[in-house]
RNA sequence: GGAGGGUUAGCAUAAUUGGUAAUGCACCGGUCUUGAAAACCGGCGGCUUCGGCCUUGAGGGUUCGAGUCCCUCACCCUCCGCCA
């Protein structure tokens, strides 16, 4: 949620901001809605003021048993005038309210410029690609030579866009759940969480893919329940309407979640395999911390999703997002792109953003360390998304004989198994 | 699904027949003190055009006036029923 008195204070900042997110917006609007609803507001309080006069003489009166009915009729009187002024100030204050909700959070000024994808700044490298001298294979076609994933049958139970697993693909899933949540419960500091996977209106308004994204969720009919499209939105609502003490801050959260997404738009995207798939596994950390001590925080997070991909021997690279690029709630986000050998190119796995405030703001997420309660920042990271590091290892650890090895450091978590074996 | 009880500031607790939210703890500032504690004084939810306005789970209604009465909804607790 954007602040208004920034809009107001500092209007040619945010207008940078926006141009810099190819978001332009219209802020001689903003403010003639914003002035146009302080008017109203200033307006109706001074009615409100006279109304609450006469009343306190009518209580008075009445206390003292004499004849108030004068004054009576006069509140009477306010009282028509004032429920149009009152429809008045409230309409104009959902006006701006709808406006501000819409609007994107402010870039950080070290986010590159740029309009899309193209404009996406590396940061750094990390592995080796690996080289294979015999033809590589897709995901799709290792997973069901092993007969590990079963797309056909995932389309029959639910429909496009769904996968079924199924023995050591079903196992590999489970043991990536595990190795990632006792790595950053372990080794990185992280209170593991299980929340809820159906998350109301507030929630998802709390981080921002409500009212603007709607398209891009599952909603249950009849209720107001909305599966998760990300352990985020039930993770960061932890703590909406909550005042956290300083001494609970940095506050550090892993999930692990199926993630539910309607892939609206995504017609002929990567329509093959498990790349893009309307339900996921996805471990997610999360972040509350102090304003001052985020973007630090954010390198700690990213390095922290690095470390599981060099743990499984994964090469890949660190991309900064273009201000164009960037997602509606994230001031600044690193993807973390896996090496992915069929398709000769990095893909996206993780997904680390700082949000700021804008998601506090929304959700109402504050600490107190003075007078005034502040809002916290709250930042979160894909660590990592399950069902891409499959396809990952998969396709980076494949073999000539469709064998596929498993990286040695998920091996205890696989039963000891050290290659899921080529069927014949 | 049924019956009953509840939701008031960071926490905890008040508020005759409807008369405009009181108090304690915690916290912050000050006085006092070598320093601290205690005591005392002030502050202690949001907004403000500094006049004020708003705030008792949410939204409506009745009324000149609602924490209080009525309706709808959400959540919590207890019991009954059903259930993995």
């Amino acid at each position: 949620m954007f602040d208004i008195r920034l809009i107001r204070s500092n209007p040619e900042l945010v207008r940078a901001a926006m141009e810099k997110r190819n978001a332009p917006v219209d802020l001689d609007t903003i403010l003639a809605v914003d002035a146009r609803r302080r008017s109203a507001v200033y307006e109706m309080e001074q009615l409100r003021a006279r109304q609450n006069k006469a009343s306190e003489t009518i209580a008075q009166r009445k206390k003292n048993n004499e004849n108030a009915d004068d004054v009576i009729a006069e509140m009477k009187q306010i009282k028509e005038e004032s429920a149009n002024l009152d429809l008045i100030a409230k309409q104009a204050e959902e006006d701006l309210e709808e406006i501000l909700l819409s609007l994107p959070n402010l870039p950080d000024e070290s986010v590159p410029a740029g309009k899309n994808e193209a404009d996406n700044q590396e940061i750094r490298r990390w592995g080796e690609i690996p080289s294979f001298n015999f033809e590589v294979r897709d995901h799709v076609d290792i997973a069901e030579k092993l007969g590990i994933v079963d797309f056909s049958r995932g389309a029959k139970i639910s429909g496009a866009r769904f996968t079924l697993s199924l023995g050591y693909g079903a196992r590999l899933e489970r043991a990536l759940i595990n190795f990632m949540l006792d790595i950053h419960t372990q080794k990185h500091g992280y209170q593991e969480a299980l929340p809820p996977f159906l998350v109301n209106t507030a929630s998802v308004q709390g981080t921002g893919q409500l009212p603007k994204f709607s398209a891009d969720l599952f909603k249950i009919d009849n209720t107001d329940y909305w599966l998760i499209p990300t352990a985020e939105v039930p993770v960061t609502n932890i703590h909406r309407d909550e005042i956290l003490s300083l001494e609970d801050l940095p506050k550090y959260y892993v999930a692990h979640t199926p993630c539910f997404r309607s892939e609206a738009g995504s017609y002929g995207k990567d329509t093959r395999g498990m790349i893009r798939v309307h339900q996921f596994n996805k471990v997610e950390l999360v972040k509350f911390t102090t304003p001052e001590s985020s973007w630090e925080e954010l390198e700690k997070l990213t390095a922290n999703a690095e470390y599981i991909l060099q743990q499984l021997g994964l090469a890949y690279r660190v991309v900064c997002l273009c201000g164009g690029d960037l997602g509606f709630s994230a001031a600044k986000t690193y993807d973390l792109e896996v090496w992915v050998p069929a398709q000769n190119t990095y893909r996206e796995i993780s997904s680390c953003s700082n949000f700021t405030d804008f998601q506090a703001r929304r959700a109402n997420i504050r600490f107190k360390r003075d007078k005034k309660p502040e809002f916290v920042h709250t930042l979160n990271g894909s660590g990592l998304a399950v069902g891409r590091t499959v396809v990952a290892i998969l396709e980076n650890y494949q073999q000539e004989d469709g064998s596929v090895i498993i990286p040695e450091a998920l091996r205890p978590y696989m039963g000891g198994l050290s290659v899921i074996p080529a069927q014949t």
